[in-house]
DNA sequence: TACAGTAGAGAACGAACGTTCTCCGCGCAA
DNA sequence: TTGCGCGGAGAACGTTCGTTCTCTACTGTA
């Protein structure tokens, strides 16, 4: 028998890929089973319910953004480049040929009036995100009222590429942050 | 017995509050039946399927937003007004009691993987705002870029607002338009 | 009054789903 | 070898839901 984080770990990764797939409620325990190829018996071992699996998928999703952030911010050299890389990452996401949109504002539009630990997960990840805007904003030396500005850009950008089906919208929010980072550090 | 067109609308109009309020996929037909007044059997004969009734909604919410940003743009005098004065939309709108969010948005990730018919008419009628941003932006004066930035910043105040719980990002996104506005025009 | 047609209320049906249970096989101790 | 505990596969259970069907009441007509 494979051990528990294994298990864990295989449960999670084939339900975030359905879930983001085919929508939370559209995939079935069965489905989850299959693909991870771990029994009910020991999913429900593993979690509590489904919906105990969702807010870990959740978690497992944050992880993997902020990896993904860090990352790209890595080659960046300057606070100023730190913030712009963010819609660089966007633009790579964007083009991904399976991509579906933010997890967290699908799964919060889904299940956010049911399910308050869901509701909780999606906030907790976007303020997450705001805080790390905000460091770099204020890094680059710019007023702290430019962070929630950049976060809203970002935050577009992902709803319009998932409904579009067009990256487009990466470029399109990086040359707006651009403009008001300049703006708000006098440069322009 | 009411006539065709009002029991449409009384369908119409119940299912899209609980929709709205629940998530599609949370609220049956039955919880509809009860809230419309109208029997199942008359819902069956004015819409073929859950599905067709979803699409219906939508297109229903798509003429309300159209209509309240038509009189929220009434009062504004100028272009740049009118474009500022779509903040101000949402700004009211946020504050609204029971505001979850963008309906298109929330629908669009709950079921625009499963169903296209839903895609389409979210993905319709964010074409639809996009071009109404377009032309303000012409008149404006301001180059055609502008456009998407500005439509981006509404669309994340949106998914914003809709997860904080807060009506902040309406402002936030609006101080960005003016800021990009200017620029684009020359103003700053 | 008798009758035909229609619509409403909700029972019924079949499918899907979350969750639990049963059965079987395997590894291990004595 | 025998017995035991544990885990896997998936059948089973109870519920919910979309959709259809049945029965009853009512309206209008002769």
């Amino acid at each position: 028998m494979i051990d528990e984080k294994t298990a864990r770990e295989a449960v999670i990764r084939a339900a975030d890929e359905l879930f983001y797939t085919r929508g939370v409620q559209a995939v079935g325990m069965d489905a989850v089973r299959t693909a991870a190829g771990v029994s009910l018996k020991r999913i429900y071992s593993l979690f509590a319910s489904k919906d105990e699996l969702i807010v870990a998928v959740l978690h497992h999703r944050t992880t993997i953004w902020d990896a993904g952030l860090a990352t790209t911010s890595e080659r960046a050299t300057s606070a100023r480049e730190r913030l712009l890389a963010i819609f660089d990452f966007l633009d790579a996401w964007f083009r991904e040929p399976d991509f579906r949109g933010c997890a967290f504002i699908n799964t919060h539009g889904e299940l956010g009036a049911t399910s308050s630990a869901v509701a909780d997960a999606v906030r907790e990840q976007k303020r997450t995100f705001q805080e790390y805007v905000a460091r770099l904003v204020a890094d680059v030396g710019a007023p702290p009222a430019l962070a929630p500005q950049l976060a809203i850009l970002a935050e577009g950008a992902q709803t319009t590429a998932a409904i579009s089906g067009s990256p487009d919208a990466a470029h399109q929010a990086r040359a707006a942050a651009e403009t008001l980072i300049d703006v708000a550090t006098g440069r322009r």
